[in-house]
RNA sequence: GGGCCCAUAGCUCAACGGUUAGAGCACCGGACUCAUAAUCCGUCGGUUCCAGGUUCGAAUCCUGGUGGGCCUACCA
């Protein structure tokens, strides 16, 4: 059974989900077969797995789902007559994409592959009915082509302008070409989407594109072609024996045909229609407005939110070594450990912007915030809980927690759950840096360390530190979304199995096990240590090993 | 050509029309040792790009400049 064949399906979402257990589909970019994850990628990865593992603390039941693009322009060409090395490119592809997922703690429920019959027959179905519809149809073309970068431009079937004389792109030669492609009707869904986009003002995010793409609506759509010529591996035009039909379009269909299951149509009328669908910026137009149209056109949802992630470059620094520009994030977190690069991911810039990675610029941001904040505290307060309390965690004979201490971490819980559902990551990480920076200042100005004199293992020294270790607790419960690994360590810490799953129940107070023996303290980021990385000198620098 | 965004301390950025425009980094100075990588405190730092306008009041709103960035669909 296929999403498609109850494509009036698309649950009204308040009707029929209950706030216990929220089935919210999350989607980032299909990876093109043999690129690398980047930086911006992985950026929108991160931020995707933060979210879900953010929704699954609070008891949901979320699907993420990550995909690869079998039928890409390089396969094509280069393994037009062998089928076998083309799948087996894939399959090498997918092994290696799961890889660098899992070095960055990212797991998606599903990578999906467009290689797969049950993509294919329902990009087909999809495609039957619009023509069904009249939504798709074929038109004789003059068009020219482009003989340096292969994109045929002017395909237009009620040309308004003169054709140009060279490429827009490149400059390059044009030839012409005459074709009778399929067309799609995006033109007739200009209104409809142009007033979906205004009465929803979340559909696209950030806010700024929005505008942009309001006023490109408003300025004018043209069908747009759904067709290519002939090529081995594409999902042929049903009774077409020398076209298939474009790999956007069919693309796009592959956020639905990944909901697909063999036994019913429940997964899809679980999850459709998506909660987020990360894009990169360089897609903007196929999913913010292409996408919708198609949707439209076959009776389907529409997505609650198109979020537009930024891009990232690896970029010169000034004062220190740069890395070349091929650097992965992969690479970065084989060395430094994943948290580090969700970390700086999440937290350089607000979620949604542009921004470049500097490898010092990295580096201070981590030992800043991570090490000399975080680590530093998560130190200090299990060394003297060491020296004072024999490493136990101490009895507060019933006291109910410190007021300033208990009130930082409740009001971190409650910026949290502010901050995720705009996924203002960025925010999040500030919150819980100031958190954990409270939580130092009061250490500093309370100096534990000098109490020993006045009596070492007193009811005023368990109650302060069993105030502490507990907001320990509670800071490394809500950091367990963005920093998996960071999370997992700071529990272990503290005698909690990191293996429980997180829940909401982690918020509350008081969850600590009186008279526990706590592990001897250790790093919670050893790989920076062990990296020893110096950013003054190339020599020293692990990332030049390999380059 | 059309459209969008940005301009605030040396750097990166905050500031919902309303106290004296704030943080972090860097620099400089002084302490300290509970801390796996030391740490703590303090000083210094501003014609909010320019010119007008609205207002009791403008970094914030409006108009016009100047400078910078980005987008402008049928490759996947």
């Amino acid at each position: 059974m296929l999403p498609l064949e109850k494509s009036n399906a698309g649950k009204s979402r308040s009707s029929q989900l209950s706030d216990q257990d929220q089935k919210r589909y999350i989607t980032i970019p299909f990876s093109n077969l043999d690129s690398p994850i980047t930086f911006t990628t992985a950026h929108a990865a991160v931020a995707a797995d933060s979210y879900y593992r953010h929704q699954k603390s609070l008891g949901h039941s979320p699907h993420y789902l990550a995909g690869i693009k079998d039928h890409s322009r390089s396969t094509q060409q280069i393994s037009r007559s062998d089928v076998d090395e083309m799948f087996s490119r894939g399959d090498a592809y997918r092994n290696q994409f799961q890889k660098q997922m899992d070095l960055l703690q990212i797991h998606p429920d599903k990578i999906f592959r467009t290689k797969s019959e049950v993509h294919k027959k329902t990009v087909t179905d999809f495609f039957r009915k619009l023509i069904t519809n009249n939504d798709i149809y074929t038109c004789r073309v003059d068009g020219l082509h482009c003989t340096r970068c292969h994109i045929a431009i002017s395909h237009d079937p009620h040309p308004t302008s003169v054709p140009p004389s060279q490429c827009p792109d490149c400059q390059g030669e044009l030839e012409p070409i005459h074709e009778d492609p399929y067309f799609f009707r995006l033109k007739k869904f200009e209104k409809l989407i142009l007033r979906h986009i205004q009465n929803h003002s979340d559909f696209i995010k950030p806010q700024f594109l929005k505008i942009e793409l309001e006023n490109r609506i408003k300025s004018g759509l043209k069908d747009v072609i759904v067709s290519r010529p002939t090529f081995e591996y594409g999902i042929p035009i049903p009774g077409e024996t020398d076209q298939i039909i474009a790999g956007w379009f069919e693309g796009l269909i592959g956020y639905i045909s990944a909901l697909a299951d063999s036994e019913n149509n429940q997964r899809f009328l679980d999850y459709w229609p998506a909660h987020i669908q990360m894009v990169q910026s360089e897609t903007v137009w196929m999913h913010a407005v292409a996408w919708p149209a198609m949707l439209l056109a076959g009776e389907v949802s529409l997505p609650e939110r198109i979020f537009v992630t930024g891009d990232w470059n690896v970029d010169i620094d000034s004062d220190h070594p740069s890395l070349p520009a091929s650097t992965s994030p992969c690479e970065i977190a084989e060395i430094f450990g994943s948290d580090s690069v969700r970390y700086f991911l999440l937290s350089h810039v607000p979620f949604g912007m542009n921004a470049v990675f500097q490898v010092s610029e990295f580096h201070k941001s981590i030992q800043r915030n991570l090490i000399h904040d975080l680590d530093g505290l998560t130190q200090r307060t299990l060394s003297l809980t060491q020296k004072v309390f024999h490493g136990t965690i101490p009895d507060p004979e019933g006291y109910d927690g410190d007021p300033e201490i208990r009130s930082l971490g409740e009001q971190l819980c409650k910026d949290i759950r502010e901050n995720i559902a705009t996924l203002q990551f960025s925010r999040i990480l500030d919150e819980f840096g100031h958190t954990v920076r409270s939580l130092r200042y009061l250490l500093e100005e309370n100096k534990p360390w000098t109490w020993p004199q006045k009596g070492p293992e007193g009811l005023p020294a368990r109650k302060f530190f069993y105030s502490l270790l507990e907001s320990l607790r509670i800071l490394a419960h809500q950091i367990g979304p963005f920093l998996p690994t960071t999370s997992a360590r700071m529990l272990t810490l503290l005698g909690i199995s990191p293996e429980s799953e997180l829940s909401p129940s982690d918020e509350k107070w008081g969850q600590l096990e009186v008279g526990k023996t706590l592990p001897p303290p250790s790093p919670l980021f050893p790989e920076f240590e062990s990296a020893k990385f110096d950013t003054q000198s190339s020599s020293n620098n692990p990332l030049r090993k390999s380059s």
